[in-house]
RNA sequence: CGCGGGGUGGAGCAGCCCGGUAGCUCGUCAGGCUCAUAACCUGAAGGUCACAGGUUCAAAUCCUGUCCCCGCAC
């Protein structure tokens, strides 16, 4: 099919490489401008703009596609499809009806369940056994189109936000591949979403990442997971040098008790305001991400050591 | 030129400020001990201290430049 698609991160990369294998015509790549981003304030294209580049595929990135000379644009790809995936803009009614079958977006949860920006990341938060990816039409409403595909996958106790973007950016694509397969032959069906169960998923702020160890176990770990490996909840460690920042890439909760934020072990075991987490992956700044035990190996955080 | 941290045997680190024998926790190899353990004991191999210049009797350490990695900010 005669496609654009729009999407910013690796997340959404992985789709386009499966749309572009399968033999469909990418009239158009639309990403985030370059920003300013990383060290030393370089402007550095997004993942999906960089494929885009070394693919020779034409690429627009405008400040807003509500822009009207960006809709007449996009209204003159003459196109049968969109895909959107993860592409960190409101699309108007203008470009969601331009294409011939209109607009698809691959959404990382069970809808209505977690519409919005950070749907994987909330989800572990909330500590979700199963969450999902489904495919759905665009309408104008907040991720309220009617569902095309899903696929569930379950969260297990060791999952991060990483992991299941990892798996689900994979299924994802697949089944984005598939359904428009299945659109093209007119084989496609819609299902409403059910009007029960609307949770939004606000997107993650970096603010949040500081742990609070007065917090509940099971909470401190979830957040762990759910922010791992970005933005990375993080806590201070007071070495003889002043407090080092430490982000919390992976954890496991334990019961065991003491003081919130007090190190029960020599093996990372730090007490909560409610039960023990285990912090399984760490990365201090400065330094790379690493297991808990090559961390302490040139790191030991002794017994009733009290992390901030 | 946004701010900051780092590159030291295979892994993770200390040493650098105040130049002067390469150190720690592991791993590997050999041997010993134990019913057993992330166990313990003995011994061994393994490093042009990121790279290039400079200063010095002497540089991991001080000065200059280059490359690479990471945290913040975004």
């Amino acid at each position: 099919m005669r496609l654009a698609f729009l999407g910013t991160p690796d997340f959404a990369l992985t789709t386009l490489r499966r749309l572009v294998a399968a033999g469909h015509e990418i009239a158009c790549v639309y990403s985030q401008p370059p920003a300013p981003r990383g060290r030393g304030q370089t402007l550095k294209p997004s993942p999906v703009h960089a494929f885009a580049l070394d693919q020779g595929l034409i690429v627009r990135t405008p400040a807003s596609m509500r822009d009207p000379g960006e809709i007449f644009a996009f209204e003159a790809l003459d196109l049968e499809a969109a895909v959107v995936v993860a592409f960190g803009q409101i699309l108007p009614g203008e470009v969601l009806d331009a294409p011939v079958f209109g607009a698809f977006n691959l959404h990382g949860s069970l809808l209505p369940r977690w519409r919005g920006a950070a749907p994987i990341q909330r989800a572990i938060m909330a500590g979700d056994a199963v969450t999902g990816v489904q495919v759905m039409r665009m309408t104008p409403g907040l991720d309220e189109g009617p569902i095309l595909a899903s696929e569930t996958l379950p969260i297990s106790s060791l999952d991060t936000a990483g992991s299941i973007f990892e798996r689900m950016a994979d299924i994802g694509a697949e089944l984005m591949a598939r359904t428009l397969a299945a659109v093209e032959h007119g084989e496609a069906i819609e299902t409403p979403q059910p009007a029960d169960g609307v949770t939004y998923a606000r997107k993650i702020r970096p603010k949040e990442a500081r742990i609070d160890w007065s917090r509940p176990g099971l909470e401190i770990d979830r957040k762990i997971r759910g922010l791992s490996p970005f933005p990375g909840a993080w806590f201070l460690l007071p070495t003889d040098r002043g407090p080092v920042r430490v982000k919390a890439l992976l954890s496991a909760f334990e019961d065991a008790d003491g003081a919130p934020g007090q190190v029960l072990d020599d093996r990372l075991l730090v007490a909560t305001g409610q039960g023990a987490v285990r912090l399984l992956r760490v990365q201090r700044e400065g330094r790379g991400p690493q297991d808990a035990e090559a961390f302490l190996r040139g790191a030991a955080v002794a017994a009733g050591t009290r992390l901030d």
